[in-house]
DNA sequence: CTGAAAGCGCTTACAG
DNA sequence: CTGAAAGCGCTTACAG
């Protein structure tokens, strides 16, 4: 049994509850005697405080709220990785909140508040401008410390921590062109992210710079789908360059141009993003813009713990690094 | 500012705390009239009660600890899913924790039994037999409901829900074996997971019942790392058959096949296990099981409920059904 | 049907 | 350095 209370602690130990409550949040208040005393009562009766009277009563709860859409997919998943590895060492826990299409979210964020967590982790990354400020509003309203992870807002007073999509975007773009592509294509999604609408930017940048034509095709991100799509694609476009802003999208394009017997990458050179499983497990393997996305989901987790414990802090904008990783997709 | 709290809601509503209470959880007890007057109340102020102070008053927190081990493995985030869907319907939140191998299991249990969840749900699938019983016997010391998620362990009083994994590695064996396959390799992990163990003893029964030699051999799930592998295994082993206990594993083997020009499934048929969009994705298109990872967590959840809010639950063990996708990879 | 009061298990000024 | 006491924001018997 293992609910033992301060009280029972308190009561074999010979102090007083206050005096527990020290050892274990300020020990160095406590005379090393009564100290070890009283750890060797915890260590008996294998006490461990119950969290959620701390939490009402020094109105922390050590507990950090992860918005999310969607866990299934890769990078979400990886990010969460990054993010449970350093809320581990930080000691915070994790609760997990999945917003789902039909759910309004200034409600859940309401929601997620009353339930007391110290800090936000936004990973949702289908937010119009707009909405982007009334969420921004409530946190700031609540006084409760936020990071947007792995999305881009241009709004300076926003914590994010992502890389440079739009650059990502433009150097994919670059490459292709370089390499005297003419008809390079960016597949999309129908759906509107905030960090794909910063790679078509880029791509867009890069291809009007060169005096190209951008041609951007949305499809879904579901493989059956796209593969309706990608083959009607084929049937009037023409096409010597491809970048998928997921390289699921681009594999799957990739699979359909090989089908139909289109030579990778000499008649058509092939991109994607993100460098995951997908682009080494792919014939030809994936050239992909690598994108830490474990570091990503790390570094806002730190990020947001340094708000929770400081008024100022100093860098609340962090891009990290993105390479471009050279497969057998592409040419150059 | 949402920070109303339940006094100033009895207050503004000419109540006293005690009704505002009730009208929030016994609704049917309070007079339709004061009810309406403390719901208008309660919208006006924007109230949302402090769920850390309810969770101390009532001693349950409506939140659920999900415990995992690999967030990033595509079968756990999509069980995930399932899970928080349900979670949502039934008002409950999700507090994630991440076990590492390096970690004491037992430890973080009572970690998370001090975080005061009113259940746990267990995806981690790499106890050791005797490691199980240890971690039954916490949760059951500590009157804490919990479920064992796409595991399998043989105790009739572990509550679980999983497919027949077993019955899944007999049958996709079987198949091969009835396509005149006679050197079939099950691609396993070096790392002991019990639903491996399952498929693995399915495997060699459907082998030795033919008559037929088992051989496992065992792998790495890091891509780069069973490439070397398999091409050794290429250039000393005879093999018309492999069976990966996941897609990405027998999808890695394929290419290496083909990079060698075997013909897949001509010379070689290869399957692998959970149905995951690299399935989809690989070419040729990769036969496999199909595991309802998603019904899985939702199921688990789901049973989790009932054993939370009641003592007898009927069928606490609850197999759920797979199926073969055949596709290009195998013959038949 | 409603209110006053105790209590959930902690933390934290305030005294001493 | 330590203890007594108030308080965190709720729920829940117990009266009435």
């Amino acid at each position: 049994m293992s609910n033992a209370t301060i009280y029972d602690v308190a009561g074999a130990a010979g102090v007083s509850l206050a005096t527990v409550s020290r050892v274990l949040n300020n020990p160095e208040k406590v005379k090393e005697e009564t100290r070890q005393r009283v750890l060797k009562v915890i260590k008996e009766l294998g006490y461990r405080p119950n969290v959620i009277a701390r939490g009402l009563a020094s109105r922390k709860t050590t507990t950090v709220g992860i918005v999310i859409s969607d866990v299934t997919r890769a990078s979400v998943a990886e990010m969460l990785g990054g993010i449970s590895d350093i809320a581990h060492n930080y000691k915070y826990s994790i609760k997990l909140f999945t917003i789902r299409e039909d759910m309004d979210v200034i409600d859940i964020l309401k929601d997620i508040i009353a339930e007391q967590v110290d800090g936000i982790l936004y990973l949702n990354d289908e937010l119009s401008t707009n909405r982007v400020e009334e969420v921004e509003k409530i946190f700031i309203d609540n006084q409760i410390p936020f990071v947007f992870a792995n999305v881009v807002y241009d709004d300076e007073k926003v914590p994010m921590v992502s890389i440079d999509y739009e650059k990502a975007g433009y150097e994919i773009t670059k490459l292709m062109i370089d390499d005297d592509r003419k008809d390079i294509y960016l597949l999309s999604t129908a759906r509107r992210y905030s960090v794909n609408d910063k790679k078509e930017a880029g791509y867009t940048r890069a291809m009007l710079e060169a005096g190209l034509q951008p041609r951007i095709f949305r499809t879904s991100g579901d493989t059956n789908i796209n593969r309706q799509h990608f083959n009607a694609f084929f049937s009037d476009k023409k096409v010597d360059g491809a970048i998928g802003v997921r390289d699921s999208i681009a594999v799957s394009f990739m699979n359909i141009a090989r089908d139909r017997k289109v030579d990778v990458p000499g008649k058509l050179e092939i991109a994607g993003f993100q460098n995951t499983k997908y682009a080494l497990l792919s014939r030809p393997t994936l050239t992909s813009i690598d994108v830490p996305v474990y570091d990503i989901g790390a570094v806002s987790m730190r990020l947001l713990t340094k708000l929770m414990s400081s008024n100022d802090v100093d860098n609340i904008r962090i891009i990290l690094p993105h390479y471009i990783v050279k497969r057998e997709s592409t040419k150059i």
